[in-house]
DNA sequence: TCGATTTTGTGAACGCCTTCACCAGCTCGT
DNA sequence: ACGAGCTGGTGAAGGCGTTCACAAAATCGA
């Protein structure tokens, strides 16, 4: 498989092929999202230093990142927002919609299936499945009817999908991803807590919001003990 | 503010003060749950290689993490489950439980709130505080009803919260930051797609589900686009 | 037209993290 | 006892990624 690197994550294969460094790509998004507001605001042009600001990223990042697109600037004025929007957007496969499969709909995935931000940047929901039978038919949201974990392989056919959101119970999760896998998904984003088994040419991408906050917690630990490092002896 | 690095993520700075390398702390939630799983099977011990396995991680990488932690294995047997599992447990910060509230009672919101995970892993939702005062007092799970986001101020000084998770719409996100830090919270789980500005000593950790999602589209276009890579001319 | 100012693009340096390779130390069978 | 076989610890090397620093190029005012 191709477990992504999450930011620290995970493989360590970077520069795959001839495309953009992970970590690039990983921003993206974050500039697209800054690119669209300002476009709102009426900015025609950005500086570095404004895409910097709104993302939480360096200026330097912003332009080394940015030079990797061969999405040239103008020395002295800036990037044209909807010229490097669009580049973006191309460079991403914003360009088409990607329809995704949600497999799961109890809390999580019925919030998921309900969150506006997919539509608006790329990714749309055609389908929510799950494999209780009591939940079948139920409606999720405006034209969502959550359907049967059987017909997984014919949803994933019949309605082009290539990305999965996995928000199974963690112990159905590698059972789900296999049978995505195996109908021809090639991307899962996993919210089990579980570390997926695929095969090469797929790609997960791992969300814990637990160990989000165990991650959190390390720090607060480390903030309310200052100088805990007393030698030894 | 201390914007943690994510895995890709982000500042830059790495092992801070005398602590354990960014990385490796955020993997430790992996050997965590991995030992966890381990224990309950009845294994006594387990090799770098099993955690490897377990994990997704290289077991070069699980020994260097590990050795981090001076966490002496058994050269020709491999660690002793109960005493890694202790001593992670401690590094991380497991000892103690850790108080959060939770902010924003939307589908999200209610979704976190109910999730089962949080208290398995050391966390504990001790608040869940939303503004619209239609939701005020709406009980989302056994033993926590929904407060008023007034009284976020007293909440977090009452209650010993130092970590906040926010689920609120993202145009709210900024300013419930802002209250959050002033209220004593030193860390926040973010999951409005915005970059927050804190100041220094407080943690921000960032999830962004659309994020996700465009970064694996990213992939899936160049997987269906094989050699796109003509030369110009 | 020219100089001051702004801002991009980028090579170089630096640092973190992963991987490699191999030694040290433990167990077990004989 | 001792040798074979595992398995952890760890220095060295290599790869990515970020930051630095500065030259190149554009605008603007006088």
């Amino acid at each position: 498989m191709t477990l992504l690197p999450r930011s620290p994550r995970l493989t360590g294969a970077s520069t795959t092929d001839r495309g953009l460094p992970n970590a690039t790509v990983a921003r993206l998004p974050l500039y697209l999202r800054a690119l669209t507001q300002l476009r709102a605001t009426g900015s025609a042009t950005c500086s570095s230093d404004q895409l910097a600001e709104a993302t939480g990223v360096s200026s330097a990042n912003v332009r080394k990142d940015l030079s990797h697109l061969g999405s040239h600037g103008t020395r002295g004025v800036g990037y044209d927002v909807a010229h490097l929007q669009a580049e973006i957007a191309q460079a991403i496969g914003q360009t088409q919609e990607w329809n995704v499969v949600l497999v799961g709909a109890g809390h999580l995935g019925k919030a998921l299936a309900a969150y506006p931000g997919f539509a608006s940047r790329g990714s749309r929901i055609v389908a929510v499945v799950d494999a209780d039978p009591k939940r079948l038919g139920e409606q999720v949201v405006d034209g969502l009817v959550i359907e049967s974990a059987d017909d997984l392989d014919e949803i994933v056919r019949d309605r082009a999908v290539s990305i999965a959101i996995l928000a199974t119970p963690t112990h159905a999760a590698q059972d789900v991803a296999d049978r995505l896998v195996a109908a021809g998904v090639t991307s899962i984003l996993n919210f089990a807590p579980v570390a997926l088994r695929v095969p090469d040419g797929v790609d997960v991408r791992q969300v814990d919001v637990a160990a989000e906050l165990q991650i959190l917690a390390y720090h607060e630990q480390r903030k309310s003990s200052p100088r805990e490092e007393a030698v030894s002896g």
